[in-house]
DNA sequence: GAGTGGTCTAGACCACGGT
DNA sequence: CCGTGGTCTAGACCACTCC
């Protein structure tokens, strides 16, 4: 599992972090004092508490030294990375939860003028339009709507649909999946969201706009998923 | 303004990019003829692409080169805004706006058992708490509800409330905002969300937590801003 | 002034992609 | 096979923190 220098650091160093080994001192050794006890460079141990610091478990000063970040039972939820590329996590992490998905509605469509502005896909193309409703434990929480680029992304099916179009994409065409940029946003909700997901009094969703690109750079996919409040959270992380 | 040599070298790449130079080959030139054309080390031209792909301009393929993403107008505001510390970004970055603050309420408290459980101070130690009705463009879109801890921020008033704490803690207490953890969600909407926000037919709200830390590890605020919805965005990026 | 992390250089070898 | 980015080493100097 542990394939370089750096990430065989880096791991050791996690683990002493949440056994809480540094704790008293609120600090990690010196780069120096790295560097003798794994003996190696000055790059992979800087590398490895980059990595740390990319989680949010330590904070450099420089000329200070490494400080560890308090963290307690409560903030340990905000530690989970949304490293993850296909799915959306529940509120409660570890929970084992059923998950379903149901075909709404599966088509081949050709981007027009206002589908080009909303996805940013060419006037012209043709496109899968794909409407799927995921319920978790039973529970209709969200509608993903999908738009994939049939040129990049050839051969879907409602088959592949309702099993895992992310499977497909990466296992059967081998491609791979670079880059995801999301924006999230709180709508209210439209008919297409009342209709489909267990809603109760709520008239508003949350609407994560997921675009994807190929390691060519080009855009594949516009998807917007439409959740339901109070099941579903997002970290962030920012560091000066 | 430009500091460090991969800084300079990062600026140059960026302009290129945005102005489209690169676009035709969607590539961005070797790694050795960046060295040769910024007479620079292999280690500053390294640093510069690896933040633009920390922006999500660029892609990284070992063996094949650095790729650039596609980006139209439309995906421009999925492009991030990295390091805002201070406040919430609307949805229109470029658009001037009116931002007003109005003081709720303010409280020093000593925290218990359940205000502990919620924001993972130490039950006993004093913290202020504060809730701040913001204002943009005449509607009150959110409603900040701040934890302080009182050992580490000292001194807050009702009038640095009405103002800026946060150019308090950095300006005044010369305090150092290390790192801002932060959990995003979807939430019905709560009495005090109803009587303070112009939520219209919503019966929901987003809700932004946050905390944040010190330069030494120590997390020094919590704080829940409940926002209106169809008003404000986040971006993500995600990375393979 | 001593100690620490941040930046930078010059070089080496490896792993992967495409021809 | 060649060209490319990924990892790694050894060393230098600078900028900042703290005593």
């Amino acid at each position: 599992m542990t394939k370089n220098t750096f990430d065989s650091i880096y791991k050791t160093l996690k683990e002493r972090i949440l056994k809480g080994t540094y704790s008293i001192k609120m600090r990690l050794p010196i780069e120096d004092d790295l560097i003798t006890e794994f003996d190696s460079s000055r790059y992979a141990v800087r590398k490895a508490i980059k990595q740390l610091a990319n989680e949010g478990l330590v904070y450099s000063v420089k000329g200070r030294g490494v400080v560890l970040l308090e963290h307690t039972p409560q903030t340990q939820q905000f530690n989970l990375n949304l490293g993850e590329l296909s799915g959306i996590h529940t509120s409660e992490p570890d929970q084992t939860f059923d998950y379903q998905t149901a075909l709404v509605s599966f088509d081949q469509i050709i981007v027009d003028q206002a589908l080009s502005q909303q996805t940013a896909f060419e006037v012209g193309i043709p496109v899968y339009a794909i409407k799927r409703v995921r319920s978790i434990n039973g529970t209709r929480a969200v509608i993903d709507i999908n738009y994939f680029n049939a040129q990049l992304i050839p051969g879907i099916t409602p088959k592949i649909a309702k099993t895992s179009i992310y499977d497909y994409i990466q296992k059967t065409l081998k491609i791979k999946i670079a880059v995801v940029k999301r924006l999230l946003r709180v709508d209210s909700a439209l008919p297409v969201d009342t209709d489909n997901l267990a809603l109760g009094q709520n008239n508003c969703v949350g609407n994560m706009i997921s675009i994807a690109f190929n390691d060519s750079g080009r855009q594949f996919e516009y998807t917007e998923s439409h959740f339901i409040p109070n099941e579903l959270a997002f970290t962030q992380l920012i560091r000066n």
